[in-house]
DNA sequence: CTGAAAGCGCTTACAG
DNA sequence: CTGAAAGCGCTTACAG
């Protein structure tokens, strides 16, 4: 068994009570003691319990976070970034990995609240009444990142997904593009299902263009259903000349298709994406993205959780600055 | 503050033991007190501390991981299938994730010291002297993940990684290509590094191939070194007619760096990657490579450390099949 | 400056 | 079947 304080402070010949003050490096210990301590600490390999400390001091230092699936980089690098910043904070996390398995959510929680977690973070909006009912009687600090269920009890770290898209159907348009199809994500995300579907119509809308049968498709933000939705489009109809998707995901999804049938991206077609993940630079052409602050986003959030946790009480989200990087896969017609 | 066991039983009207029997799930509690400790227990929205449990129960159910990057693919594959395996054992995951921070890894290995966790999952082998002998002395339950250190210490889940890269240039041979050239990773890395590289020079050794000057050459598995080097290779001397990359991240940089040359993959080159990870199927051409079992290395690694903490001191590693994907990179000249 | 004692929220012999 | 008491490994008033 691991050394415990007392057999520290037998060998250094003190009490617990002096051992625990130099652990804790309170003043108010003559050297010569201290030393004897140090030394006996040193000797016996001695580590603190973490969860006896948590015990008495009515503090963890743990953070719960509920990620979609951190295979996906965008989530993967909000990750990297939360626990870096949790890290810099002497806050360690735990680690939720929900793979569509809403049950996970709901165990997981329960762990966090037997952890006596400090605060959590959630990546992900598709929650059920059981665990909103459950996370509205937890009583522990609580906070989205990037995105915003329709709850207003809890605060949100987000960009202004109607105006990013908005700005890059917009691109689109300045380009020359009429025929501009949306490859949107789940309708049910208010922010970014419903906000980037909303920037796209608004822009086609001020722009006086109507959209076209079939250019409107909904998926779930990954690959594959960029894929199938733009091998949909391509089933019949006329071939819109841009394609706009709101995941970078997703839009590589539908280079591939594109690619499969023989067109030329942006030669043919013009494809913008979203989010600005590491994505972008790995594929050819290069993608062109509405870029989301992915670093910045993670770092944010811890920020305003430790503000929820030290016992700030404003609830307003963050709201992130976005930007278009324009890569090779849009093209003037 | 969380209601506390206390409560309960006053709630309840019984002793805080009889509460503790049924939280436990006990035998030897008449039904009548157990209704109404459930129900208090109910009211009360109490749920046990885990602090307070694992202090008593010497058991913390925690288990620290160190991953390298999670915003690499295959990294948060192995993590995401170590995390499900490891919840359903009811055991939840602190993570460390070293960014090229190794600083970090020390400040979490003494964290999980604190932590008392009863486990340990390293997936990196870069380990320097301050590190091993923390770890030597550490005495917790430690496993290697996907990589292979010197120390004969631990065990490691793995493939064979020689045998693997014989068989991925050994297909290039079969297909009639004889200057291939190899792109490795860091070849401090015992079995990946090396282990890649000796099958690769085994291959071409039985099948009689002299390997060309420049052909041969190392970085540190990114895409983007798999991109540098692959540019370097096109700077002089003879092109090779097939590149094996120990990683697929290398591979896809590999073959962007010769999109962005005007080469075509695999008309003018072929290339083969090594992982399995999802990039293959994300690039096009999509990429042939040499696949290592990512889901199943997670559970295995942690179905091997539960063992090792129930006991078992058995320090065999565990070898996991790998096995070639063709798809469309590669071609017969 | 130093230490004995109480207490953090539980579980587990022990006694009844 | 049930409960009072000790103990898990620490910290923190309190007293000296």
């Amino acid at each position: 068994m691991a050394p415990k304080i007392k057999d520290v402070a037998q060998k250094a010949g003190v009490s617990v009570t002096t051992v625990s003050r130099v652990l804790n490096g309170e003043k108010y210990v003559k050297d010569d003691l201290k030393a004897r301590v140090k030394k006996a600490i040193d000797e016996l390999g001695y580590t603190p319990s973490h969860i006896a400390r948590s015990l008495v001091r009515k503090k963890t230092n743990l953070i719960g976070v509920i990620v979609p699936d951190v295979t996906s980089s965008f989530y993967a690098t909000i990750l990297s970034n939360i626990e870096k910043t949790a890290s810099l904070n002497d806050y360690n996390l735990i680690v939720c990995n929900i793979i569509e398995d809403i049950d996970k959510e709901y165990k997981y929680l329960q762990v966090f609240k037997e952890m006596r977690v400090e605060g959590v973070i959630v990546m992900h909006e598709k929650l059920n009444d059981e665990i909103r009912e459950f996370i509205d009687k937890m009583d522990i600090p609580l906070i989205f990142s990037s995105v915003k269920p329709n709850d207003q009890k809890f605060g949100s770290v987000i960009i202004d997904d109607r105006a990013a898209a908005y700005e890059a159907t917009g691109y689109l348009i300045g380009l020359g593009h009429r025929r501009i199809a949306f490859i949107g994500g789940d309708m049910r995300d208010v922010t970014s299902g419903q906000g980037r579907y909303a920037g796209y119509m608004q822009a086609m809308h001020d722009n006086g263009i109507a959209i076209e049968q079939g250019h409107v498709r909904f998926g779930d933000y990954k690959t594959q259903s960029g894929y199938e939705l733009m091998a949909d489009m391509c089933g019949g109809g006329e071939l819109p000349t841009a394609v706009f998707a709101a995941s970078d995901d997703m839009a590589v999804g539908a280079m591939n298709c594109l690619h499969d049938k023989g067109l030329k991206v942006p030669e043919d077609v013009s494809v913008i994406g979203f989010d600005g993940s590491q994505l972008t630079e790995l594929v050819r052409p290069r993608l062109t993205s509405m870029e989301q602050p992915i670093r910045e986003m993670g770092q944010v959030t811890i920020e305003k959780l430790l503000d929820l946790i030290a016992g700030q009480t404003s609830r307003e989200d963050a709201v992130l600055r976005h930007r278009l990087v324009v890569r090779d896969s849009c093209k003037a017609r």
